[in-house]
DNA sequence: AAAGTGTGTAACAATCGCACTTGCATACTC
DNA sequence: GAGTATGCAAGTGCGATTGTTACACACTTT
């Protein structure tokens, strides 16, 4: 049930942008500061584009920018956008429809899977970009514009 | 990330072994209902032991035993005892330290993760493996004691 | 004690998703 | 038009999960 390194980097390339403040960011470069390959943030904007959250500019001075203020993309919707499995696995191959128990143990486990999950969901709705963005700034002593 | 389907199995064998109140539950049988194989399940108690959730009874009538009441099993304590993952995934390879947002990004990210991860595990705190036991009896309509 | 039964564990194959890389077409800026 | 940057396809490597076979060990029953 864990996340793919997706959500990790995609926050982190967000926060990247965010303090870039309007200053397109290549993928070579956001590749550089999250330790991967430009294919790999290239895919993962990608995603991020289909949910809205970033556009991109091709050309020279191109690269990523923010589809909307920071302040409004919350890390639920990061979450969203980039992570495709579901939080709980079920049975590889669906439990015996002729056992007792093996019928509606998926029944039964769902409503608590499913609070679960929704106060998982909850606590990233309640955190935005600009915020970690912020505390980024905040740890690292940050000056901005952000160059790299 | 490859998910497990480890916690739903868990709960599932942890469910049967309850509604069969008293009398060991075989592997093999287990694995039946779970629609998996035998040695699937044993390396699963053998984490359930571990844990101190189960025991096993060798020999001719054996198999496994609740170590504990139901009531007194919270799916938390199984999805501990089987889940070896974070929730969360960060960088495969740290982020450039040297760069203003990959020095401290992860820094700046725990906080939040780490309330994601406390509200998810509250909730699996508050269900019982004696709940998820009964919820089966009532959705199934099952005559105890379960025979198979 | 001997036979039968069930667990515990090791070793190996198969599968799947993730991450990485190369190569190239496409589109935009200067 | 030259240069730059994205978008995408294809193939490799890796690790975790799951499934399978095989066998040693322990316990119960007769």
């Amino acid at each position: 049930m864990p996340t793919s390194s997706r959500f990790a980097v995609a926050v982190h390339v967000l926060a990247t942008i965010t303090l870039r403040d309007g200053a397109p960011a290549r993928s070579e470069d956001l590749a550089y500061t999250a330790s991967t390959g430009a294919v790999v943030i290239r895919a993962l904007l990608s995603r991020l584009n289909s949910a809205g959250l970033t556009t991109s500019q091709l050309g020279s001075g191109g690269g990523a920018l923010l589809a909307k203020p920071a302040e409004q993309i919350r890390l639920l919707d990061v979450y969203e956008a980039v992570e495709d499995t579901e939080l709980f696995t079920t049975h590889r191959t669906p439990p015996c429809k002729d056992c007792a128990v093996g019928a509606s143990i998926l029944e039964a486990m769902q409503p608590s899977l499913d609070q679960a999950r929704a106060a998982f969901e909850n606590e990233l709705a309640r955190v935005t970009v600009a915020e970690i963005a912020a505390e980024v700034v905040r740890i690292g002593h940050i000056t901005l514009p952000l160059t790299w």
